[in-house]
DNA sequence: TGTACATCAGTGAACGCGCGTTCACTGATGTAC
DNA sequence: TGTACATCAGTGAACGCGCGTTCACTGATGTAC
């Protein structure tokens, strides 16, 4: 192919931090460069010209899953214009569905990438992102009527008991016991509000 | 060193299954053969003498944990003598303790080994002990008076709040947010019930 | 109980392989005239 | 607008390295007499 139009590169290199953010989520950081190219059109050679290194493409990656997690529950808040509780219900319905705990590609980079940023060091970029996403997150869950979501240990322990339900029931799949703790945590978290 | 009693070569076996559990825990599943062998004090070499593969001891230092973790409810239970409620209390005390979030090692399998058992096969060896011992923990934590736990949904879903909140306390582990999500699960596994 | 020998747990060098990364090369793109 | 040339995104072979695993070797252990 040679070489290639500055909007093509460009292009490109959007395409493989979207590749990878999906990739990560699914498979974990550890998916190697030349596949991830692979996946995006690409062979691995080329991977240097756009990143410094592995690492950099995993931060970059995390804060592109992030920021498309941000902009969903701004959409599904806008959608049901500014009813948080109908919001609110939508969303744990869809995070407890059997799709989301077998679509980790397209889902939540908190519960994806837990792991993989407690593993990386703590000053890395990539957990500084996840632990603001976290908070968001968070205060999104919150009971409390207003954005930042009053002191907010509510919706702390709200998405504690959402994500530690999905993650449990990917590590149990193949298990019937894998559908009970989605419906179990749905159960808790929907109930005595 | 050579050859070594039936003796020292079961015991050097059984440091090797204990040191894996401890490490696997701590750093995750991709600990190298020769780093575990060394940390057993071994050379890497003598690995095959005792295990037909990593996956191997990748599944026996997995139900070496649970086995640990559940004798070490039995003695918690014991020590109360019955009171479950008191007993359920200490342990939560325990499990969302800051010496637990940095003590992996030692810690809770569920919590470790989530993510290395959901990347795993769902037909390996360690997803089955895995599984079980989810049980077991969610059993231990359901309200129900006695042992199976009536329907158990409550137990599960305790769990998954127990289990999310060490995970994500881990993930965000340099950031004040560590200890927020902590006391925040805290509370609301030990208030109104 | 003492001697002769087979066994086999542990050693350390070596294997093929896939990883992250580098590099000489290509040739269409972008620029200078 | 057309031509000449420098740029640089993408290619694919190659790098050193660490991985899981194998193997020839060692020599104390366990066994047979």
């Amino acid at each position: 192919m040679s070489r290639v139009s500055q909007a093509q590169a460009e292009e490109n290199r959007r395409r493989v931090v979207d590749t990878a953010s999906r990739l990560f989520r699914e498979q974990g950081t550890q998916v190697s460069v030349a596949d991830l190219m692979k996946a995006a059109g690409l062979t691995h050679g080329a991977f240097y010209k756009q990143f410094a290194s592995k690492e950099e493409l995993v931060d970059e990656a995390t804060a592109h899953a992030f920021a498309e997690l941000a902009q969903r529950y701004a959409v599904e808040l806008q959608q049901y214009d500014g009813q948080r509780d109908t919001a609110q219900r939508a969303l744990i319905d869809a995070y407890l569905s059997v799709q989301h705990r077998d679509g980790a590609a397209d889902g939540c980079p908190v519960a994806a990438l837990a792991v993989d940023v407690a593993r990386g060091g703590e000053d890395r970029e990539a957990r500084r992102v996840y632990t603001e996403g976290v908070v968001d997150f968070a205060a999104f869950l919150s009971s409390a009527g207003d954005e930042d979501g009053g002191e907010g240990g509510d919706g702390i322990a709200r998405l504690c008991t959402l994500f530690g339900a999905l993650v449990l029931s990917r590590a149990t799949k193949g298990s019937p016991l894998s559908e009970e703790i989605l419906t179990a945590a749905h159960a808790a978290l929907t109930e005595a509000r």
